[in-house]
DNA sequence: CCAATCTTCATGCGTTTGCATCTACCTTAA
DNA sequence: TTAAGGTAGATGCAAACGCATGAAGATTGG
């Protein structure tokens, strides 16, 4: 690989990284959270995202936090009534989540006002081709991250 | 604000924080790190694109982090031999932080480890002219998040 | 069929984090 | 000059986190 095209990679994700900091820095700033955490949000986010249950492995895909910090986050926002955990009964492991209607409610109120946030930041900062650039190349980037070490791996030993 | 301009700033924001969450993960998995966690790498790396001693509330614009968290990060860092704390002679109240030649040994080993995988993922996921648009975006949120709520509303009184 | 292995989630425990607060120093203005 | 207010960093403490591990159900190979 081309030893310039491999600085530009970094230099990209170095910018991604600030762009991150800085505007998450921003939103945490914002006095719209009440008494969620900002991680708390993602993971009542998360759930509002999708219609049926998920699951607790599937949300830890989506949440930058270990698996046991996962669970219990969500076994405090259970204490608290916005979600719901139900054992699986397809599998006697797994924990079925899902928002209750005060999670569900707590997410659009906390969320609206987010969104109105972001929307202020990223629009000020871009143009609408630089946003639809951005949505590709995240989607990119996301793709690329669940790729295993394993399979990246046995792709290189072919190469 | 259009209402679908401001949907596709959402959009581009979270396909953004899932390709971060998502890299990130993969990064941490990675068996580059030593002893060293990547909150310590951040630091590390912040101090070592800077020649000059950095005040501790300069790392802290861009490390995702509390003060006090901050201040004993890079505390720890300091009783490791890693980073140097002294006084600045031109505020009473600050510290200049620095890497010692440990630290900055560590920094490039870690880093030059780090750099090949960021590469790898990043190069596999995008072409050329996306990662310098991914580049240019990220330069321009990251200006955006540096904003204060303060000049933002100042800036909205007058429009 | 069943032993071995893997997967999913929970729990013990030491470490790290954030919030509130404190101290010390700097800046401003009367 | 000095009092009032602002800023930089440290510290007490409870909450949250990550790592290692455990328990229980699922899966696989003989």
């Amino acid at each position: 690989m081309s030893r310039s095209r491999s600085r530009r990679a970094n230099e990209a994700w170095e910018s991604l990284l600030t762009a991150h900091a800085s505007l998450m820095k921003r939103f945490a700033a914002e006095p719209i959270w009440g008494e969620l955490s900002m991680r708390e949000y993602d993971v009542l986010y998360t759930l509002s995202k999708h219609d049926g249950p998920l699951r607790l492995f599937e949300l830890g895909r989506a949440v930058l936090l270990s698996q046991p910090a996962l669970s219990r986050l969500v076994e405090r926002l259970a204490d608290r009534g916005l979600v719901e955990r139900a054992a699986d009964p397809e599998d006697g492991r797994g924990v079925r989540l899902a928002l209750t209607e005060a999670g569900r409610e707590r997410q659009r109120q906390v969320g609206g006002r987010h969104a109105v946030e972001v929307a202020r930041a990223v629009t000020a900062a871009l143009t609408d081709e630089e946003m639809a650039q951005l949505e590709a190349i995240g989607r990119k980037l996301a793709a690329q991250g669940t790729a295993t070490p394993t399979q990246r791996n046995r792709q290189e030993a072919v190469l």
